[in-house]
DNA sequence: TGTAATTACGGGATACGTAAAGATG
DNA sequence: CATCTTTACGTATCCCGTAATTACA
């Protein structure tokens, strides 16, 4: 069967097609314009004339001319098309090129350290792009919240979601040079157990920390004054001489150069040895190109 | 709106559904309410979404939130519904009621006579209907002039019309007293070559005035000093003696009760006996109310 | 475990094009 | 006679509902 173009017109709508046999003035011209037969066009205008109980056109097989109903008709049908077309072209704006509102929910200490210093570039590359950022300490479920965006640590709790590998980030245990002067350095992990240990509370709640001693693994119970959910907080409270901490490598990354925190125990590496970031997105059908945008600028630069 | 049963859910546009999904924020809550399954609101959005080439909700199996692209949509597509609601409101009115602008064409003289005396009581059954007039002496093309009625005589030109008849029309010959008593009177058509005859003009131009003389077909041809294409002004020739007319017994009829005019040849009937007056429509199907209630009122008022 | 969304599948309604008929200028 | 509308008809397509699957609370 030929069929001109589409295999079915069935998209093309009743309203559509009346408006244009309107503009035409007869049946064949529009069954012309659209590639179709006029056969179609005939059937088409008499199930919509079927549908609205009213005669659309005085007509006979070689002119015609609307009926009251039908010039009724046509000023509606005019408007509706027109606002038809402009509704796919906002939304098609939309799947073309970045741009829109982008709602991501992120880790704050992620954010400033990472997001934040490279933000400036992302927007002079989209402009049309407009970030709103959540931080939270818990997890925001994606859909509830209507995110395009979420970057999680470590193992992923999301099913049925769209996940990219951002980076991996390490951890360090280190300490001031202050508490570490009063306390001592702990040489083995089983000493940790008699320092006071800042530890970081997610949501899951770890009490351990895990290390390689020459292949064996030590579960390390940990205690210590001070529990947050709040890398920086930890960090200053570090900075102050409170106690050990497990941290992001990144967190520490200059106040190790400035010798402000000391690394402990380098010869017992930190099970597991670095944890992924992934950016988690809700589809990959459809993936709204500002959502495509900005995981692929962030994965560019934390290459 | 509740459509519940019905078979094919085809006529209810993606839009629709998309909005109700929207408000129910729900798919199956939307598939209860139309009556349909789960399984084709999931389909069509899916297909919507394909035709938009975004996603519209972020979604998992429990739960959904509008994308931007969603949002948007949303927006335009609340207002188009709305629209296509008022559209076919506007025209399903205009086919329950009979209502709105109402086209016809009819000969000035059946106007004037018929119809005239019966429109006030026309307008206070129907008083949304409004009624405009075109008076022609030559058919008027019904679809050229987007004519919702036409009253004609005799044999009907259009095919492809729907025709009902009103009224018969017979003719009758009559002069003035005056003429009579200066020309004679005639006592068989075959006399009437040596009278002036005023003769009516139609489109088609008939020459022969036709009797029925005892069984045999009389053709007379006719001539005079008068031929014009309307009916009031051959009486009124008529009435000032001018000559013998040919007339719709209806045009006349005071005249003769007043003897302002005389019937002749009386024992020699006019050929046809009588013309059929035809109300002439385009449409059985979806006939327009309006259109139905005015013929219906003249078939009842000419019964 | 119960409910919601998705996907595969089979049957039936739908809508197309072809072709022929009717109408018109 | 060329062109336009309409209708009949056979077939390809589409769409629905059923049912199985997966995900989530």
């Amino acid at each position: 069967m030929i069929c001109a173009i589409n295999a079915q017109m069935n998209n093309l709508s009743n309203m559509q097609l009346f408006v244009k046999v309107v503009e035409e003035g007869s049946f064949s011209a529009t069954a012309r314009y659209f590639g179709i037969m006029p056969s179609s066009v005939s059937r088409q205008i008499s199930h919509l004339e079927n549908e609205l109980g009213a005669r659309l056109f005085h007509r006979t097989t070689r002119k015609q001319s609307l009926t009251e109903a039908g010039q009724i008709y046509y000023q509606h049908t005019l408007r509706i098309v027109a606002d038809i077309e402009e509704a796919k072209r906002a939304v098609s704006q939309l799947a073309e090129s970045p741009s829109g509102h982008l709602h991501v929910t992120v880790e704050t200490d992620f954010a400033v350290t990472f997001i934040a210093p490279v933000l400036p570039e992302f927007f002079i590359r989209y402009p049309k792009v407009q970030v709103r950022f959540s931080m939270n300490t818990d997890n925001l479920d994606i859909v509830d919240n209507a995110m395009d965006l979420a970057i999680r640590f470590g193992h992923l709790g999301d099913s049925g979601l769209i996940a990219r590998k951002l980076a991996m980030s390490s951890s360090v245990i280190c300490a001031s040079p202050d508490y570490l002067a009063t306390y001592g350095t702990p040489s083995h992990p089983s000493q940790l157990g008699k320092h006071n240990c800042l530890s970081f509370r997610t949501a899951a709640g770890k009490n351990y920390w895990k290390f390689n001693d020459q292949g064996k693994t030590l579960d390390i119970p940990i205690s210590g004054s001070l529990n947050a959910n709040n890398l920086t907080f930890l960090k200053e409270n570090a900075l102050t001489g409170q106690g050990i901490i497990m941290i992001p490598s990144w967190m520490v990354h200059s106040a190790l150069k400035e010798k402000l925190l000391i690394p402990l125990l380098e010869d017992f590496p930190l099970l597991p040895s670095a944890t992924p970031i992934h950016a988690v997105f809700a589809h990959n059908r459809h993936l709204a190109p500002k959502v495509r945008a900005f995981v692929d600028f962030l994965a560019e630069k934390l290459k």
